[in-house]
DNA sequence: CGACCATTTGACTTTAATCAAAGATTGTGG
DNA sequence: CCACAATCTTTGATTAAAGTCAAATGGTCG
């Protein structure tokens, strides 16, 4: 089960593949968007603001340059799930429908740039490769989705949980070369309980957990610094096969 | 939050938009990819076969024809769980890997369609149609995989099978105008519970106590009746805002 | 400083899982 | 076509994991 390109020795194959997946998941750069992402205006959101909410018309698509954002849909008695953060080099905004299908909001400060979906679409007419760029994003967007289906359908909490600060480490270090040993949490406990699917309460409880074995530490409420990565990959359950 | 539109007084604009979402997400045909579909190979396969498998090169691309898939994925320790049941007018097999990034077997017998997938690739580049046609594709799956992770993430054990039953009743009838008032089960229960994150006692406790109330009817196991589907409607908490 | 908000911790409850066993259905070979 | 094996489904008793309710602690920002 172990390969010796992997850096981490308890590493399965799918496990490595899952990361990969997860770290390639919102690429820096598909050529032909580069090319777009001249045209588009920059704007700040501060923690809490709304960027885009579901069903008003979608006139526009995103690209996150800073911060970090959470796309929220909420049930009609109230319960709340994240399906997805967005982060540094995340597109959002597009879709098929004439609205968008659900709100995003800043989880943290954020800076945005966006483009008219018209000049969007435009480009996606003219220029092929762009559209096959996009349809490389948005298939990488689906396989992030599918892992976070199988988190949710048959992880425990504890493996949800260290699976959502691996992801997040490598994510937020896209580009770094080295695995990151700690990382910046932009969003709050509440904002983690609702997108892996658990409550705030079990959230903080797995957080304490992992401090006491020594596997984290809690520097503060929005750092984490992984002191056993590798107990936390075993805890991750990160692979399939 | 309602509105004369709706032709089931009790939903709301947001369960109309979920109803609407999953049954628009597998369309009949995108005008330029039905062009594609000519030149496709058909096939049998028994239930049970398998079609795909995670980690093999991805060499050809699917649509569904008639039957029933499911698109499996399985942790380490043996827990399996379907991220999604393919049925016909499904596209799958599509993906920017090299390799399948999911296995997929027949839950049912089922006839498909396969293309090479460097032909579907040349057709992406020749005809920007087709491509956007796809995006289409990609962007309905990927909206219908939100309302999973939602369903995953902050849903009772009821209401995912209340909202599975009529999900799957709108998606087998896609073609008919009237809304159906039951629908065949292709799968079994356990590739129910899997794809609800669930066990078997539970899809079936739950089957069982439906029935009871009168709600459903289930003249086999491989059918449902609905016989109060508004009630049903009622348990499947559809709505979101 | 003090109010407000986020987080942690504790006691208890609930939901769905697990373990176990009894029916029911399906498929197969004689 | 029947009989039996294999598989699938149902039902019951018990357990475990995570949720709920409640309160204390800690941090941040006017």
């Amino acid at each position: 089960m172990q390969t010796t390109l992997s850096p981490s020795p308890s590493f399965t194959r799918a496990a490595w593949r899952e990361a990969r997946l997860a770290r390639s998941s919102r690429p820096a750069a598909e050529p032909a968007v580069a090319t777009f992402e001249r045209t588009g205006q920059i704007a700040n959101y501060p923690r809490g603001k709304t960027v885009i909410e579901e069903g008003k018309p979608a006139l526009k698509v995103f690209r996150v340059v800073g911060g970090a954002l959470r796309s929220v849909r909420v049930l009609a008695d109230g319960r709340r799930h994240i399906t997805q953060f967005l982060l540094p080099g995340d597109f959002f905004g597009f879709t098929h429908e004439s609205e968008y299908p659900y709100t995003v909001e800043a989880a943290a400060d954020t800076i945005i740039v966006h483009y008219s979906r018209r000049a969007f679409e435009s480009l996606l007419e003219e220029n092929p490769k762009a559209g096959r760029s996009f349809l490389n994003v948005l298939s990488k967007e689906l396989a992030a989705a599918q892992n976070h289906l199988v988190l949710l359908g048959r992880k425990s909490a504890e493996e949800r949980l260290a699976n959502f600060l691996l992801t997040l480490a490598d994510t937020m270090a896209r580009d770094a070369k080295r695995q990151p040993t700690s990382t910046e949490l932009p969003m709050n406990r509440s904002d983690i309980a609702d997108y892996l699917g658990l409550t705030i309460e079990t959230v903080s409880r797995l957080l304490t957990r992992l401090r006491q074995r020594n596997i984290i530490d809690l520097p503060s409420n929005h750092a984490v610094v992984f002191r056993d990565r590798q107990a936390l990959e075993v805890l991750s359950q990160a692979g399939a096969e």
